[in-house]
DNA sequence: AGTGGCTCCTGGCGGC
DNA sequence: TGCCGCCAGGAGCCAC
């Protein structure tokens, strides 16, 4: 499921193949990808160049020199740039002036498209968009007001998009792991010294997951079609019943939210015990 | 207000 | 061997 770093790692590929190129055609085969008709995206669309490439959380801006295409890939959203023949029928296609093709392909048609006038729409249709985990906005101190009174178990925390952008089921998995933070623990109960931890294991995991172009463990490809690498080194998301690559532990699997949560209960305990107290009960003397 | 639950959608897989 | 039913999950919506 694409999250921050497949986005991002669609954006470095599609950036430098469509910056410059005109598009001259869009055909929409799945009216239900956009709340906007055709027509109306192509009177937005049409003749218009693409000026560059950004993403906000795991939304995808496409902005043309005039006018702006923004595109979610939800669950399994696919941009395939120039693979003929087509391997899946497109949701929508777009046409640029060499003859190239940027194709939308999306199994379970959660995938949306969105065309937005200027900066100021693009500012409105973020407006309940959290904090950029990877911008310098993002501070310990940023994180611990977001975290500050809030029941929410830590994994339901993670995953809404009101508070940080772009953290899914797997980084959210893997990111609690990395800070040794049990996913259950109410968001609100973590200390200082976890929301620091929280904070550096969070950028950690999504740097780490666009080093490794992303996750293949549904569809996830890249405009190329080429998989990513980071389903190599889960450390637990989708391991049930395997080994903790840190302590041995099988890992646990719950449903927090409805999502599959996964974490070592060793590794992650519930109550962060300190020092003193851990080194105890690991002798055995409390 | 904040939080949890339901819904969309379809390929894939478990079970009989 | 074949088929049925259930599951995954991002985000919007609704209810408590």
């Amino acid at each position: 499921m694409p999250e921050l770093p497949e986005v991002e790692t669609v954006r470095r590929r599609l950036e430098p193949a469509l910056t410059g190129r005109r598009i001259v055609a869009l055909t929409v085969a799945d009216a239900t990808v956009s709340a906007q008709t055709g027509a109306e995206l192509r009177h937005l669309a049409l003749g218009r160049d693409v000026a560059r490439l950004r993403r906000r959380g795991k939304y995808l801006i496409v902005d043309l020199e005039e006018g702006i295409l923004v595109v979610h890939l939800r669950m399994t959203g696919q941009l395939l740039f120039e693979r003929p023949p087509t391997p899946r029928r497109p949701r929508f296609t777009i046409e640029f002036d060499d003859g190239s093709f940027l194709h939308f392909c999306d199994v379970r048609r959660f995938g949306r498209l969105w065309a937005l006038r200027d900066e100021a729409e693009l500012e409105h249709f973020f407006a309940e968009l959290g904090v950029e985990p990877l911008s310098p906005g993002f501070s310990t101190a940023r994180l611990r007001a977001l975290l500050d009174g809030r029941r929410a178990p830590l994994k339901a925390f993670l995953l809404d998009q009101r508070r940080i952008a772009g953290v899914g089921n797997i980084y959210a998995d893997e990111a609690l792991f990395r800070a040794g933070l049990h996913p259950l623990r109410p968001a609100g109960s973590v200390g200082p010294r976890g929301a620091g931890r929280l904070r550096e294991a969070l950028v950690e995991t999504l740097e780490l997951g666009i080093a490794q172009a992303g996750t293949s463990v549904d569809s996830f490809v890249d405009p190329e079609g080429a998989s990513g690498s980071f389903q190599e080194i889960l450390n637990v998301y989708q391991r049930t019943g395997e080994p903790c690559r840190r302590c041995g532990t099988p890992i646990q699997r719950v449903v927090v939210g409805g999502r599959g949560t996964h974490f070592c209960p060793r590794c992650q305990p519930k109550r962060r015990m300190g020092r003193h107290a851990a080194g105890a009960k690991a002798r055995g003397t409390t």
